[in-house]
DNA sequence: AGACTAAGATACGGGGCCGTATCTAACAAG
DNA sequence: CTTGTTAGATACGGCCCCGTATCTTAGTCT
């Protein structure tokens, strides 16, 4: 830190909560250090020490600090145009260093059960839902049958994108987005009853 | 290896093999060693560099070795029980230990593309099918319109299946492989034409 | 200015792993 | 039995990281 003033409280903390998420994304779990996030964030690891344990410990707090996460804030006329919108907010969440951590400890969970746990604590619940919303919300104004709105039915649009992502390594297109939500999700929450509102078709 | 006979050529490769494996399963890539590999198969490191330069080199021949996989085998009337078939050949493929590896190869593609790469060699295409397996047939035998059968309707299953996965850490029961039948894959199938073949409903 | 606090720098012994070298010994084949 | 091959054991120097200890110094406050 020669050229460099020292950084102090909440924007050093803000730093080494960006240096956690960064080396994560290049290290993964498994390569996650007290040296490359001290490396990373050109500060000393005694003030990592002086502060958190373990890189688990600051890789929790910096998921934590950023959240909470913007939601899909479904109008009421259109439920295509939502649906599609509301993915494309997913797409937003998960390019951000933050949600890429949630997925990596999710994915590794039995690995880390302790970083697991954790995670549990910061989300309470199933954590951010996006189609789930806007179905919802439609179900509510009584344009869609509750009874449609199961587990399975509200997973369908983030499992699609996500199942998109490991298999080819990149993010699901408009085009892409849009078959999600007519091929599948729009025929799921159809099944059973003839809808009686808006679509927007 | 004081008290056992030294193992030769193919039960000394296979032996590697299940070690490789389980060690990735138990360390994840970015803790996968020789020398774990080594201690786990109870052998010195020199026999694996003999054969091998790197832990990625003996885990792509180990995940080569484990193929080709048991494919779906659906018969011809009954298209929601050779659905649930094909979903439940899914878990047992998942629960192998090359399956495992697969899954984390692809899951932190970006942090490793010497091994996904050499992955996509040993797979040219996209890898198994399991209910694309079985809609394809019955789309042959003309009780499905092909027409239905898109690149999104046809990774509904195993989309539900692996988010399933990630968010609980484990398995979906019978039940739910029967929701994501019902609730997802038939209400797609269905979308824009009704069905004239058996479903056995 | 001085006092205090915390950031940053560095050293250190120890553990783990790498990749190579060397050697012993088990096993198969003739 | 001998010969040849390969499995297994171990040593080694070097690198990386850990967690702790110690010290210096930048920055804030009075």
């Amino acid at each position: 830190m020669a050229s460099r003033s020292r950084r102090r409280g909440a924007e050093l903390v803000a730093a080494l909560h960006a240096a956690v998420l960064a080396e994560l994304e290049e290290a993964g779990l498994g390569r996650l250090t007290m040296e490359g996030v001290a490396r990373r964030a050109g500060t000393a690891k005694t003030t990592l020490y002086r502060r958190w344990a373990t890189p688990g410990a600051l890789l929790l707090e910096a998921i934590g600090a950023a959240y909470p996460v913007e939601e899909p804030s479904p109008a009421a006329d259109d439920l295509r145009g939502d649906l599609i919108r509301a993915l494309e907010l997913l797409l937003e969440w998960s390019r951000h260093p933050s949600a890429r951590a949630v997925q990596a400890i999710l994915t590794e969970r039995h690995r880390y059960p302790e970083l697991t746990a954790g995670l549990q604590e910061v989300f309470d619940g199933a954590g951010s839902r996006f189609t789930a919303t806007v179905l919802r919300h439609y179900a509510r104004l009584g344009h869609l049958d509750p009874a449609a709105l199961t587990p399975v039915v509200e997973d369908l649009g983030e499992a699609l994108v996500l199942k998109y992502g490991i298999d080819t390594g990149s993010e699901p297109g408009p085009d892409r987005l849009a078959e999600i939500v007519d091929q599948a999700i729009l025929p799921a929450v159809r099944a059973g009853r003839v809808p009686t509102g808006p679509e927007s078709e």
